[in-house]
DNA sequence: AAGTGGTCTAGACCACGCG
DNA sequence: GCGTGGTCTAGACCACTTC
């Protein structure tokens, strides 16, 4: 069986989500409606489901029918919840917002983008009541999230309203020590040379990059924490 | 269906391996002989190892039948990967070993643990080339690995000993950024006050406390990342 | 009440890979 | 070859939840 028919049930659907076709909250077929379209057995298109509910990209609920799950929050992607959540009285600012065509810094960046693919480079702080608390430089694929491009970001911060936004399917996060320089420091109100925390966060949708994130916290004020079990089971 | 078949022969299997009864490389009971025992159809003990393939648990291979699956490395538990195999020449040495009763503050690392528990506390340097890469600061408990008590580490460095003999169920990281101090300046030849990346990682075999560690990698030397996707699906 | 998913059965055929 | 797992079928009964 070199094309088990439950997997390529599952990969249409999945195509169909990843895509951006079917968004957050959308119903998908039932087992019934799949069945006829498929003309396969029910247990058939219900393992399909069933993948997809392990792979979290479906929930399912009796007598309602099964929609596309809502992207998992930040909080669960790693222990760098939304920052307005985690921070109190949380405030963000947008210091930079730029729209360009991709250099090759940005495409080292972000990852493989087309030659002349447009980006959005934003910078943002993050204040914990009143205090200075992250500041965050990200890039925007524009050919991954076109909408971002007439997007403010002044209501919410642009981690949140990405993750609202689009599907992911791959992160990869990168974390390290380093110094502040002079100009972060000033920034974050901390002495020049402090321990500071930086992530790098990158974000694919299948293989097309989405948006990478280096953000910066004084080492003394922020703890990212990871939590992993083994295997989650199947619904 | 309060309790669904499948999910009780799953966990019967699950209660083998997380016990130690089975370990890893043995071998599980065929689906025939499940179906033998529990008195089911073929399709429930077959999605009962299927759940444990998605769990990471066990691997199934035709033919020679079910087997408990070796743990997952270091590497993928996080991108920490076993010091062996990420530093070049990587050497390590034991500072300090001690078995002593759990005190207040082994309890608050490594978790709940019944009074009078026995703890091992290791400190161990890590070594890349001869130059010092990072310091391991290490808690046992000898109520979960009664078998390390014994063990010289000599060999292999903790984690990676434990590893492989302890199949974990959860693993949290905390991940900080933190001025050295002059004692762990001192240790890994580096300046006072530098930025140090601090990993403390905890985990467990259901709700038992395994191993806390605390590894600290001069700031410049190291990055941690994590990779994650959405869902692995079943095999 | 009716539609949906969750589980289960008792068969079946096939693919793979160890012996 | 033959035991194992991988998939699939065409039914069935039940639980849940919205309608």
């Amino acid at each position: 069986m070199p094309r088990p028919r439950h997997t390529a049930i599952r990969e249409q659907i999945e195509g169909l989500i990843l895509s951006g076709v079917l968004k957050p909250g959308d119903r998908v077929p039932s087992e019934q409606e799949l069945v006829a379209e498929h003309g396969v057995a029910r247990m058939t298109v219900s393992r399909a489901l069933s993948d997809l509910v392990a792979a979290g990209l479906v929930v399912r609920r009796r007598k309602a029918g099964s929609f596309v799950a809502a992207p998992p929050s930040e909080e669960k992607l790693l222990g760098v919840p939304d920052m307005r959540e985690t921070l109190p009285g949380h405030a963000h600012a947008v210091l930079k917002r730029a729209v360009r065509v991709a250099s090759g810094a940005d495409r080292a960046r972000l990852g493989a983008l087309p030659k002349g693919a447009r980006v959005l480079a934003l910078l943002v702080r993050h204040d914990s009541q009143g205090v200075p608390a992250a500041m965050e430089d990200r890039l925007v694929s524009l050919d991954a999230v076109p909408e971002a491009a007439g997007e403010s970001f002044v209501e919410a911060p642009p981690g949140t309203w990405l993750l609202e936004r689009v599907p992911w399917t791959e992160a990869e996060h990168r974390i390290r020590a380093a110094a502040a320089d002079t100009g972060m420091a000033a920034m974050l109100g901390m002495a020049a040379g402090a321990p500071c925390l930086v992530m790098e966060r990158r974000t694919w949708r299948g293989d097309q990059p989405v948006t990478a994130a280096r953000i910066t916290w004084p080492g003394d004020r922020h703890e990212v924490t990871v939590r992993s079990s083994r295997g989650p089971l199947r619904g």
